[in-house]
DNA sequence: CGTGAAGTTGAGTATGCTCAACGGTGGTGG
DNA sequence: CCACCACCGTTGAGCATACTCAACTTCACG
């Protein structure tokens, strides 16, 4: 994971800075595999360099806003972020966490359909979407490989409807560290012990559930010899085949 | 709304019968501006023709199942499907409704993420799925089409995601209705007596609850003067504004 | 009409929420 | 350097929303 310098962490009024374009960033991208630009060719890559900059995020700065204008797409390659729906009365439903690899800001419509901010320092690689979408015109691959992220997290949202739905808090806390373990090793990571970079409050937003009920739900697992907690964040599975059983809840 | 000929049923070993397509199927397509094959031009919309099949269920039918290979797409053409996924024990979740110009079968794995069946008796336009990606090559604009109907199934998953995670029962049903109200006005249909023709556990398995809570929120709904239950599953929504109101926590 | 499925209503309960207190921890400033 | 403070996490007690189990009604279809 890349460190960040604080001293470019951008102010309130100014929370997504861009930063100049280096040469040939996407040459030296080191998670373009894990990303929409993942089936460019060299030449095709030096083309998306042109549109693209690069974007860091401190802990909780916004990086968009639901029912702002959708001006730009952009690839995470560091860090955490969280992608949330609110409510008039400030109730919080968050619809997905994104990690180095990921792609957001596909929208349909002229503006965000949701909200999107840092819960790590974060690192993303910007694109303006008229530019993007010139080139998707021009390179099927690229548009291929959009349709196939698109089709990627439907069937993730699709997933995660049946957790909101019809799991109990145990099964939905079980299938959560399974789901982060099993993200993390698709991106090279360790799966286990698996960082878990969110608040308590983060995971309740996404699971339907309160705080409190997350503690108590991560300490029955843990009292029962499932998950160890360790320090930093870190999750041990202890017991990796019994949690996926519960996560399926067998 | 097209109505069937029960003789054209197909038994339960053949459930998703595929009838002999017609000479031009497409060019007479009554719903072919809400679906997918909308941008095509005359010449494109004769060689889709080519590869489509019609289908038609009776209700109950399956369309296909969870983990069977996903060789085909679909669109319908009328009458009302449920697409779902189940747990080991049974439980279910309904992950949506479709109806006439919905497009479904998107698979991004060998196999389909989640199962379909008929809810009253409907008509689909089948493609097979290797003959449908060839042609995605060749029409950008199909390929363009089909991202922004998958960004738009995916904002419609991201919403659901916030009704199933925080929303009450009763703002659940709020919400049900008036989608379904808002969705049968945009294909051009009267929204207001709406048709409602999925029974209560369908509903309750896609929002999360029992039929006796759907039941028990509807009566309360319809206590209160929010809404009218007709005869022919129709339910008339007497105050929209207060129910839309309901339906967004106010 | 008779029958079975779907819908409604009631009574009691349980899962997860609310409200509250307390402990740990990391950042900040005296 | 350390004390303070805010935030996060944990735990407890009581409660409410929605679930379970059950009876009864309505409706579609023979």
């Amino acid at each position: 994971m890349a460190s960040f310098d604080v001293d470019k962490i951008a102010p309130a009024t100014e929370p997504a800075r861009a930063l100049a374009g280096e040469h040939e960033p996407c040459q030296g991208c080191t998670v373009r595999h894990l990303t929409v630009c993942a089936p460019l060719a060299d030449e095709e890559l030096h083309e998306i360099s042109q549109i693209a900059q690069t974007v860091e995020l401190s802990p909780g700065d916004p990086l968009f806003d639901e029912g702002e204008p959708a001006r730009h797409v952009f690839n995470v390659t560091a860090g955490t972020l969280r992608v949330y729906k609110l409510l008039a009365d400030g109730r919080r439903q968050v619809i997905g966490f994104l990690f180095a690899g990921d792609f957001v800001g596909l929208a349909n419509n002229e503006t965000y359909a949701y909200s999107a901010d840092a819960v790590t320092h974060a690192a993303l690689c910007r694109f303006p979407r008229t530019r993007l979408e010139n080139l998707l015109g021009r390179y099927p691959k690229l548009q291929t490989r959009m349709l196939s992220v698109a089709s990627h997290e439907l069937a993730v949202a699709q997933e995660q409807m049946l957790v909101l739905g019809r799991k109990t808090a145990k099964e939905k806390i079980a299938t959560f560290l399974h789901t982060l373990s099993r993200r993390a090793e698709a991106r090279g990571q360790n799966g286990n012990p698996v960082h878990v970079p969110m608040s308590r409050t983060d995971i309740g937003d996404y699971l339907g559930l309160t705080t409190e009920t997350v503690s108590r739900t991560f300490t029955q697992l843990r009292t029962r010899g499932y998950i160890a907690l360790r320090s930093g964040g870190k999750v041990e599975i202890t017991a990796p085949e019994s949690l996926r059983e519960i996560a399926e809840g067998l």
